[in-house]
DNA sequence: AGCCTTGTTCAAGATTCATTGAACAATTGA
DNA sequence: TCAATTGTTCAATGAATCTTGAACAAGGCT
């Protein structure tokens, strides 16, 4: 039961996945879910970034946007990037994105 | 002479990019930049995705986050796609997303 | 039943963003 | 010099964004 609206996966538009992902939290949460070895996080495992009431609302952006399936599972939502998706609709964008990031500004201090 | 201001490339942001890029206009510039045939434009050439002083504001947010060059010419600016520059930090990136834009969302009525 | 955990929703505030029109600056050309 | 072209700057507006705290909902646990 998915509860919460996701696009489907060929009405992802490119505009608005960038959009989604130029905020630095955003960006620190898909860095998280691609470099970590669990294909699912809850929201409680990113209170790092934020306030939880800014998870929420930055998760929910990045589920419209089409970038992360939310799967409910009890009181916690399972979190996971939406990968197949997005290389068949972006090819080599998310690839692109994660090696910047591996790379880019924030380089040490990750406790995953 | 370089009047305006433009980050170095080592210093450009993954951030600042993809925001630079999460609308449809600024989008719509970096395709015509890439896909055309001439390495710079001028920013007349985009007259039709708005008006003339929305061009500027876009355009100069797309050289402040390191994505065009802007060099002056009598009185036109020559505007061009920092290529080398973004592939050298962001391998993979740039031809991810113009490879998007030809399949992507504006499908005909290309006047190259 | 109670209580705790996990996460959402609501309302408010501050900030930033995008668009517009008028005025301006700089170069080109008659 | 005068006028046209090319583009910037300024001020104002409305929309969207991000953050915060309080209240709420739904499951799990004892």
């Amino acid at each position: 039961m998915t509860s919460l609206p996701h696009p489907p996966a060929d009405q992802i538009e490119l505009a608005h996945v960038l959009a989604a992902l130029g905020d630095e939290t955003r960006l620190a949460i898909i860095g998280l879910l691609a470099n970590g070895e669990q294909d699912a996080m809850t929201c409680s495992q990113f209170l790092h970034l934020g306030s939880k009431t800014g998870l929420s609302y930055h998760l929910a952006k990045l589920r419209e946007a089409g970038l992360v399936n939310v799967r409910p599972e009890g009181t916690k939502r399972m979190i996971s990037l939406r990968r197949t998706d997005l290389d068949r609709r972006f090819p080599g964008f998310l690839d692109s994105i994660i090696a910047c990031r591996a790379v880019g500004p924030k380089p040490g201090k990750a406790q995953d």
